[in-house]
DNA sequence: ATGCATGAGTA
DNA sequence: ACTCATGCATA
């Protein structure tokens, strides 16, 4: 039974209107970039040429009537983001923005042969792999290849301890230095410039980012808007949340601190000419339905995750079919549970003994969660 | 706070 | 086809 969800989306999504025409106030759809560098996350519209890269089955499949409801129409369809801001603080400061960041530090993936095998930092320490932490903390995650010693703390001035971990997996060995970029010989506390964070700063800085934004009586969302506006980049309540909770890639966590360090500072020393305006407009994306399985099917893809991880296009498709679900849906979900294993805070429930059968996902440790 | 989803960039 | 960064929609 359980083949309730998976099927049917709601085609009855709203009424077709596609184009929108913003009555009233429209307001200038601040798109950043004019003639500068652009990251990645701009979206660009333009009424032609769509990127409809893959058209997946849900349009075929079911999608005959008119066209799946997230698709995007043939004709005007722009997809912004429709920011909805809080509508608390309608201030505007006029902050200088910019575009442009992109870390000259991080490098990009080496994929020589391993796709993970990133060395980022790589602290002039001389021993890697104490991860039986004597303090009790120091959230060491062993991603790709990236070693931490987290050892000597200090300031014990804060959270003691979360939980009892005790079950440390075997503290495998990485392999050496291979990264003479520049030695940071950081005895102590120090991460706000452009040095190579630690799991352990991030942690810090997280925790500490929370409380102040709290403090300031700031929302998640406000932060993400604030961003934009700062610095041309605008985040969704989504991304500060996975910020403060850590769960976020490695690489990600330090792409994104530089920022929220600044707005920090902006925000508290501002503290009385509030920061945040304009949203972009945006309209919307038809999006396919959020598909919710059933926690049994999600059960069952628990497991056959922890046997395969990786299930090749055979195996999706039959899985697929035992489960009666769309392929795609299986695909992704198994896209989306990878990526959980790999973000600093574990997803937990790992039984003993089942690690890394498919040498690609590095035992991680690491605790979390207060 | 999270689950499912999209897309750009890669391998 | 997969990873990675990111977010809409939802619990």
């Amino acid at each position: 039974m359980a083949t309730t969800a998976s099927n049917r989306y709601s085609i009855l999504t709203s009424s077709s209107s596609i184009v929108h025409s913003e009555p009233g106030g429209m307001q200038q759809a601040a798109v950043y970039r004019d003639a500068h560098t652009l990251l990645q996350n701009d979206y660009t519209l333009q009424g032609n040429g769509h990127p409809l890269s893959h058209a997946h089955q849900w349009i075929t499949a079911l999608s005959q009537g008119e066209g799946a409801p997230w698709l995007p129409s043939p004709l005007s369809e722009q997809d912004i983001k429709p920011v909805v801001q809080s509508g608390r603080e309608e201030l505007h400061n006029s902050s200088s923005l910019q575009h442009q960041q992109r870390p000259p530090h991080l490098l990009q993936e080496p994929h020589g042969t391993h796709q993970d095998a990133a060395a980022w930092i790589t602290t002039t320490s001389a021993h890697i792999q104490s991860m039986s932490t004597p303090n009790g903390h120091s959230l060491i995650y062993s991603q790709p290849g990236f070693t931490v010693n987290g050892v000597n703390q200090d300031s014990g001035q804060h959270h003691a301890l979360r939980d009892a971990h005790d079950d440390h997996h075997s503290p495998h060995l990485s392999e050496h230095g291979h990264q003479p970029s520049h030695t940071q010989g950081h005895g102590h506390h120090d991460q706000s410039e452009e040095d190579a964070p630690t799991s352990d700063d991030l942690e810090q800085f997280a925790k500490l980012f929370k409380q102040r934004r709290i403090k300031l009586g700031f929302t998640q969302a406000d932060v993400g808007l604030a961003l934009g506006t700062l610095y041309g980049n605008v985040f969704s309540q989504t991304t500060i949340c996975r910020f403060e909770a850590l769960q976020l890639s490695f690489k990600n966590m330090c792409k994104l601190k530089p920022l929220l360090n600044k707005w920090l500072e902006e925000a508290d020393s501002t503290s009385g000419s509030p920061t945040s305006l304009d949203k972009i407009a945006a309209q919307g994306r038809k999006r396919k339905k959020r598909t919710s399985i059933e926690v049994s099917v999600k059960g069952a893809l628990e497991s056959h995750f922890l046997k395969c991880p990786k299930p090749g296009a055979q195996e999706l498709t039959s899985l697929a079919g035992s489960l009666q679900m769309e392929k795609e849906v299986v695909r992704v979900w198994f896209c989306n549970r990878r990526q959980k294993e790999k973000r600093m805070t574990p997803v937990d429930g790992l039984l003993p003994g089942a690690e890394d059968a498919y040498g690609d996902t590095p035992p991680h440790y690491g605790v979390q969660t207060p």
